[in-house]
DNA sequence: CCCATAAATTAGGTATACCTAATAAGTAAA
DNA sequence: TTTACTTATTAGGTATACCTAATTTATGGG
């Protein structure tokens, strides 16, 4: 039985990304993140169950320790991959996401070490979410979502949940990204957007991009 | 039809490399260089054909001008990403090529540029392989084989045509790397080792070896 | 020119990962 | 509790790229 890696990584990747939302996740969710039909989810699955990668539980699948040890290393080739090309390559944050999905599979252990060291060992991605150590281990922030502060509090972006390169531009343009300090000045009633001030200029910002955004 | 690129990339990349030491490509040399069974290169080779990718003349195969094309573009991205990897992450000279196999397809054309423009267009690899250029167009120096300049002759090393770490690891402790001077001292007749001077120190080096670099 | 050998292809078969259509299993509302 | 609906799985089938064994096609020596 001779396996496709990269395809397991990816299923690994979305499984991980889906359980921070949702714990077991179902086949029908990461069917629709890996845009697979569920028939085709569902048999994978099984075979990554039977090598040991995932527990197949009532309510859908869930990463075991060696799964989730897998799926950590993949997601610290493709941050650290991101990071590259921000950083030493120019592109810009909403360029990232697409290159780097097939950059993490191309990369070794050893490209793996050389990217940290060169970039300082970087503890987070260009939109804020944190690299794992080679252990697996990373830091994660306590953070609440931008959606959820009151009128007259103030956060600063840690990270932002987001991979549509044209939200990521949007974002960008209104100078929200992460480190830098936000502050709700109102929040219109019934799930109406909040207004925002950043750096000096006020936007009005829909719940749902809101939502996306973490403040510490 | 839906095609693996990676794996046409493969072969495009073989047969340019292989028609240059003989130019129709034969089926056997083919199936040996991508350590595949002659029967499924064969089948590849038809699949090829039929994309216009290749022509299957009387003695074996050749790139036809689209397959050339695509080929160098391949190459182009293996010679850039071993150019990154030794100029911007520090990996000796050879580490890189077993790396840049897997990068060379994992590369888009925005990285590609990226990289040759952080780099300042390179124009040649760090074995002194020359770099085409977007349009596949490469400057292709005029070079003899160490092996075959006579007693007393002098050379600059323009490339060295190997790929195992072992050897060129051997070669870079001796000094013998692109841009550098190198004389022949003598030659021992009946295909005898060859003495060189580089930088002041003495070698022996045997024919085989001596082939695979190329001075002008 | 024919035969031995080497090279290329055809025949037949495997594994992987995907698909659609059909069925089964769970869940929630009537 | 039965029906209606959603979700998951099974059944059956496709395409790609590989394999070994058998056959065909070239090629060169006698």
């Amino acid at each position: 039985m001779e396996a496709d890696t990269s395809r397991i990584e990816e299923y690994l990747e979305s499984i991980y990304k889906l359980q921070q939302e949702q714990h077991p996740v179902s086949t029908s969710r990461l069917a629709e993140h890996l845009k697979l039909s569920p028939p085709s989810v569902s048999e994978m699955v099984k075979k990554l169950a039977h090598k040991g990668l995932v527990n197949q539980i009532e309510k859908g699948v869930c990463l075991t320790e060696e799964g989730s040890r897998m799926a950590k290393k993949v997601i610290r080739r493709h941050r650290l991959s991101e990071r590259l090309l921000t950083d030493v390559l120019g592109f810009k944050w909403d360029e990232v996401h697409d290159e780097a999905c097939r950059l993490e599979h191309a990369i070794s252990p050893e490209i793996e070490d050389r990217i940290a060291e060169s970039l300082g060992n970087p503890k987070t991605c260009p939109h804020g979410h944190p690299i794992p150590d080679k252990d697996g281990v990373f830091v994660k922030e306590i953070v609440r979502p931008l959606s959820e502060l009151k009128a007259r509090e103030k956060g600063i972006i840690v990270s932002v949940f987001e991979e549509d390169p044209k939200m990521l531009q949007y974002l960008a343009s209104l100078g929200l990204i992460p480190d830098v300090c936000v502050e709700v000045e109102e929040v219109a009633p019934f799930g109406g957007p909040l207004i925002v001030c950043v750096s000096g200029s006020r936007y009005a910002l829909g719940r749902e991009v809101a939502s996306k955004i973490k403040v510490k």
